[in-house]
DNA sequence: TCATTATTGTCATAATTATTACAGTTTTTC
DNA sequence: GAAAAACTGTAATAATTATGACAATAATGA
């Protein structure tokens, strides 16, 4: 973790995490103003934010890559989310009653991160209205998204989880090029790597899909469906 | 599902809504000039909401209680969220960009439940402070629970999952009254009734806790820390 | 109050998943 | 390009959980 910057010279950068980037031009020396930040650089395994810990303070990621994952105390996590530059981080409970941070924050790779104050937040968007929506529609959302996991999350079978999850990155065709691991789905269903192979072995044996690699192919939709 | 109420003569019930009551005495009347909304009257069991449909209204329960759910398209469900009056409902994804509803919603006994269409609600936000800021911090609060929720779920093991909700439950004490039926604890958890009763049964059977009826005595905290 | 319904504990069996281990393959990294 | 690391498919065995069914008890309603 190095050093905050000296001065950030292109403060405009922030104009580009969607979060401000609909602040009408005439608005933004004004938003330079009254906004309080600090930027910080990070290598690839830092961690921002520390799952429990207490977080009044919004980041918004300006150069890199951060996964949010959920440590389950035994040592396993469970990412919840991937948040590329430009975007917003710990939009979700910034508000919330019990600010301690529900995710831990970890840079995969060279990170640059702005930090803004809780309360200069509150401040912002009661004087910035384009402010204030995005942000509100950023942290529904994110509501919108954990129920979508928790879905997933609750299915009982590997069978029915692997379904849902093809039929939801194939976006309605029939190919879809997996974007992770295996293990990185098994990690995602909680389930163990081994098993979910075997599922997907399975599936593919009776025909519902067809698997190369990471390029799977939707046989039998209706069936997949029915799994579920 | 009974018709509108012809009108409204205790408008002012909305102020003990949450979301309302910190509005300042002096602006209450400006706000229920600002306020469109409907009253409907709903029968036990009644549906007001169904997973997967529009909807662009937000819900205040004024009388009754109602419980969202999410189906796994298979005829069972997972209880997401049990909300008395005087509460809101749906504040999680009104401002979502899929607006569908991830969850039903469904009245757990005759209810009385306002409607004030998302256009409203959005004027209503800009024009009164206390209301955009409790909203957000209800959005901010559901962000938390569906994280907590999705952390109980993500354990991978009954054991696991009994230890995390007992120790939740006990809020640092020992002796703790179960609100809800074992059924539906298992429902919660995702897991089969018979298999929720037996882990509970073994852990009672190894000392670690005690077992009456709904009153469960936490005899070795620690020993449930390590299950998780 | 009595009847009805919901809840609870239990069981045997079947199905699913975890665990651990290994070898072959692909991708990264230097 | 070679070495290291990550990824993949597979298997045997153990552990966990689901299913469906049953009787006993508690709670509820008319």
């Amino acid at each position: 973790m190095k050093p905050d910057y000296p001065y950030l010279e292109n403060r405009q950068m922030i104009f580009q995490c969607p979060l401000c980037s609909s602040i009408p031009d005439n608005q933004r020396d004004d938003f330079l103003n009254d906004l309080q930040f600090s930027v910080r650089e990070y290598d690839k395994g830092d961690i921002v934010v520390t799952q429990g810990s207490l977080s009044e303070t919004l980041y918004i990621v300006i150069r890199g890559e951060v996964s949010t994952e959920m440590s389950d105390e035994k040592g396993d996590f469970m990412e919840i989310e991937y948040i590329k530059a430009p975007n917003p981080m710990s939009t979700g409970f910034l508000f919330a009653a019990d600010s301690r941070s529900p995710v831990s924050a970890i840079c995969q790779s060279k990170c640059a991160i702005i930090a803004i104050p809780k309360d200069n937040v509150y401040l912002l968007m009661r004087k910035y209205e384009a402010f204030m929506l995005k942000f509100l529609s950023y942290i529904s959302n994110k509501v919108f998204y954990l129920s979508e996991k928790l879905r997933l999350v609750s299915l009982r079978s590997i069978r029915a989880k692997l379904s849902y999850f093809l039929l939801k990155e194939s976006f309605g065709g029939n190919v879809l090029q997996l974007k992770i691991s295996r293990e990185d789905i098994a990690r995602i269903f909680s389930v163990s790597r081994p098993a979910l192979v075997k599922v997907m072995m399975e599936m593919a044996e009776e025909g519902v899909i067809e698997v190369n690699g990471r390029e799977i192919r939707i046989i039998d939709r209706n069936k997949l469906q029915s799994f579920l």
